[in-house]
DNA sequence: ACGCGAATGTAATATGATATAACTTCGCGG
DNA sequence: CCGCGAAGTTATATCATATTACATTCGCGT
């Protein structure tokens, strides 16, 4: 109720570490509307403070999405470390695409802020972005699973990145609801995993024949 | 050289066919910066009108973009039609999908508007844009040249699909070109198309044996 | 405990974009 | 030839970004 919440002290001068609230406020803001959503002025009216107060805190819009974005992929990642830790009779690869599918649709705004906008693009290699990134698609690594090669495993997480990505973003297009979608976007997603699985068995099994 | 161009004079009664002037130009300023780079006004400058002259023609910026991204999937469709008509030793859905790789990094901004932009979410089922978008996706199920169940055509398509614009979205924000990719975009492509075809057959092969 | 400096916030303002309203111009059909 | 409607203009309201100059307050050293 309080506008002025006031715990989290850390640098508390006039209103109570107003950089995070901004960063919270704004991920707030593109669940709803997307990344076009955010508005620095709505933002910091919303907070009960001055327009360009923020402006102490990011230089500019840009500034700012880019640090929402990696809050976003903190969050994702989090979210994925901790399902992924707890046993399943799935696979870790199959509950990876899932839960990517579901919040791809449940969060579309977030989704495409991390993975649709120009904001990434223009994150620079060593940036605390493109690091958040990179750490998301470890994870994927991880989930396949397979002692395979590092280029093969690599190259399977990269398509099945990409496949994934695709299916959330035709779906939230409407293209998937055509007249081709008798089948459902999640065994679509399934469907993928399996190929890939078999692709990369696969793909081991003619490596070590090879190197053999 | 001239500002009035006044050849198209469909409906020219004073500029000469404004409409079409501000969805080229649209299309021209989107190639370059995105869809955040359209600016009634500044297109409005740019075509020698004044700024309010384009609301006559569209509601608002949004109807643009609708109009511009719906220009956009024509421009695309032609360009692919023409490319797999002619022909080639490589299979038509190779060149397919290596064509829309290439569209979608050297014209990203275009195809960014297409596939990446919640325009497309808003276009309704029968809209103009909605069945634009729809026939490009045919011209892919027909270059699967497979003469399979439609069931399976479709869901083989939409796969490809998918994949595609998950690996021109990933290379475009540069998470291809980190330690995993020593594999360049074009193998990937390729990989993903065989893969498919693969998958389909074997598809193919399962569905007649339960079939007979 | 005092005061200085830096961090943080505000007020005022410039710029530029979207969008609307009211008025003007021009081509065309009756 | 006249008037209606499409296309365009000027003027204006609103809103968002961003900057500048000013005010406040925390916190640290002396």
């Amino acid at each position: 109720m309080s506008p002025r919440p006031a715990r989290k002290a850390l640098k508390a001068y006039h209103h109570g570490d107003l950089r995070d609230a901004l960063v919270q406020a704004a991920l707030h803001e593109v669940e709803l509307g997307g990344p076009e959503a955010i508005s620095i002025s709505a933002l910091a009216k919303k907070l009960g403070v001055s327009q360009p107060a923020p402006y102490k805190h990011f230089a500019d819009r840009e500034t700012l999405l880019t640090a929402v974005t990696a809050e976003a992929f903190r969050q994702f990642s989090a979210m994925m470390r901790t399902a992924l830790e707890k046993p399943s009779k799935q696979s870790k690869l199959s509950r990876f695409a899932q839960l990517t599918l579901d919040f791809g649709l449940r969060r579309n705004g977030i989704y495409r802020l991390m993975f649709a906008s120009r904001t990434m693009a223009c994150a620079p290699k060593g940036s605390e972005l493109h690091s958040a990134a990179m750490e998301t698609f470890e994870l994927l690594v991880e989930a396949l699973e397979a002692p395979a090669v590092e280029l093969l495993r690599e190259r399977s997480a990269l398509k099945i990145w990409a496949s994934l990505h695709g299916v959330v973003m035709l779906a939230e297009q409407g293209l998937l609801t055509g007249q081709a979608a008798h089948v459902s976007r999640e065994e679509l997603v399934e469907d993928i995993v399996q190929e890939t699985k078999l692709a990369l068995s696969v793909a081991i099994e003619k490596a070590s024949k090879a190197g053999s």
